[in-house]
DNA sequence: ACAGTCTTTGTAACCGGTTACAAGAATTGA
DNA sequence: TCAATTCTTGTAACCGGTTACAAAGACTGT
């Protein structure tokens, strides 16, 4: 696996460097027939652009920011992993990527050829200072009154709570419990609703007393459950809506002698590494398909094409922390 | 602020590219007089060489990598600070980082010029690996057991709790307990040492009830200080090996009525973000310093020079979490 | 004073792409 | 049928560095 230069696939397909250039980069004048071919060649010696020498070659740095909100307790393993993503795509394609946090608004005035916003939420400012720019932006996890205008990326949240929770009624629970995130993200409320919509489906009353706020953090979700207990409310499974929470709550089941799933069914939300060895039931993000996607669309936007949105679909992995409902 | 060029240097010094590159590069065989000139003038006008130019001169990838061990769960500020701190680095060194986890060995196989071992513990077979394969690595919270070999960066732990306890000691506190992290980790033994060092120095006895295993999450601060406080065992202050158990520790307390510092100190270890907006007397650890000494380490390893290795001094920072005992 | 060495420096090719420009081929219109 | 266009493509310069090679000076010893 030597690395093949844009010469060497030119000598294959018999034309010139610069022809190469044009379908790399899909300008047009370039014939049908020759771009056929020379993609073909491309393939199959498995060309891959050389990032610097793109970037060189090209004037301007080309560099897109990573804005993150304030809010990094969300966990070092989901941004990492989508970072990895958007990275990889980004710099495939000769950008580097800068991580900024959102009260640093000095990066939008750094050249940035485009953005991509991370846990934007209602009174976020952030989309309208950068429209204001004319920089082109993608946001990860969307919020609807943006939802219009931009492009964005998000799971379908509704329908993730919805299958974990039908997932438990089925199993033949009644008292399900909802550890929700922070109130005011977009992902939160969507869970509540799926959360909502299944149990209108299985014919079970909606009780606020079930519905707790976990913070979205492992700790919020001990003490959530703790609290609970304390209350002495009935439930007999928990459907969380990430999966930090859910281990939160887990350990605060533990703690009070509680197993599971004979006790309580416990499900989770994001399916992290750790969710395997947890064995917890948890809907599974795909968290690399959103990077990635994120990274097409804004190139894309940046390209000028107009503004689209993708709704990755999700899907639920079962494992030993939830069980039928024993009497 | 027009980008300046190797050759833009060359002209305002009065000699070549050539040479401007061979004093960028420390290369030998330039006459001191026009290097000291040479690197005037760089500084002078600003220059800062571009990566990419650099990687596409200099035949090959040039990446380094960075392996986190599996234990993510250190939260993503930490690690994200230092990974801003090393990519900065090596990125206007020209070379691309790359980061791995533990569990895939493959890394190493792939081409890294260099790698940066995050989290090693004591039956870590990183660094004989990489010792085996001749790769260059530099490790980040050392492990005493490698450290005569290899190239370490580490921050003064000992010293660290030790003055975050002497702090406690010389507000009048009697009973100090300790937060401590992983039992098998480095860092955790010398802040229980440095903990232990500061008892005696204060005539205080050591009482292996006042140590509590938070395991280094905000989880574990809080379960143990909730079980501390079941067992009704005495304290009047909790000296916490990271702030992240600190938070949950602080949380704990609250929820069960008692204040902050009226009835327990508190202390911390790191100065994340955060400890500023919770008030946390807490041990500055310049994660940014460290981050960048580790980087120079590996450069200079990677020139072959041999290893050396770099304790960084911490600080105590102290805010509103702890205060003199009250009667 | 002179050949042989060692330093120090400039020159030019090259890394892997992009792109302005020019030129040949194909198409169009009258 | 021939000039004017429009399509395609090749050529060569360039991006910002690195480095092999050659050459010019400065030293050396005899």
């Amino acid at each position: 696996m030597t690395k093949v230069t844009i010469q060497e696939v030119a000598r294959a397909a018999g034309v010139s460097k610069g022809t190469v250039s044009r379908v790399l980069n899909a300008r047009d004048g370039v014939n049908e027939d020759t771009r056929v071919n020379v993609l073909g060649v491309m393939n199959q010696l498995g060309f891959v652009p050389d990032p610097g020498a793109r970037n060189l070659a090209r004037r301007g740095k080309h560099v897109i920011g990573l804005s993150l909100d304030g809010d990094e307790r969300r966990g070092y393993t989901y941004y990492g992993i989508l970072r990895e993503a958007l990275e990889s795509r980004f710099s495939s394609e000769g950008y580097t990527t800068r991580v900024f946090s959102a009260d640093s608004p000095s990066l939008f005035e750094d050249a940035s050829d485009g953005v991509i916003l991370l846990g934007v939420h209602l009174d976020d400012s952030r989309p309208a200072q950068l429209k204001a720019r004319k920089i082109p932006f993608v946001m990860v996890g969307h919020s609807l009154d943006h939802a219009e205008k931009a492009s964005w990326v998000d799971v379908d949240n509704i329908s993730g709570l919805h299958e974990a929770v039908r997932h438990l009624t089925k199993l033949g629970h009644k008292r399900i419990a909802h550890l929700s995130g922070a109130p005011t993200g977009q992902a939160s409320r969507q869970r509540l609703e799926g959360y909502r919509k299944a149990l209108s489906e299985g014919n079970l009353a909606f009780d606020t007393t079930l519905v707790w706020d976990g913070e979205f953090t492992e700790v919020g979700g001990y003490r959530a459950v703790r609290r609970a207990l304390s209350a002495n409310l009935e439930f007999t499974a928990i459907a969380a809506a990430s999966d930090e929470m859910a281990f939160g709550a887990m350990l605060a089941l533990e703690d009070q002698g509680l197993r599971i799933p004979w006790d309580v069914s416990v499900t989770g939300f994001d399916d992290l590494p750790l969710a395997a060895r947890a064995n917890l039931t948890t809907v599974r993000q795909p968290i690399f398909v959103v990077g990635t996607r994120a990274a097409d669309l804004l190139l894309e936007r940046m390209m000028g094409k107009p503004a689209s949105s993708a709704l990755i679909s999700i899907s639920l992995v079962v494992r030993q922390s939830s069980a039928a409902l024993m009497h």
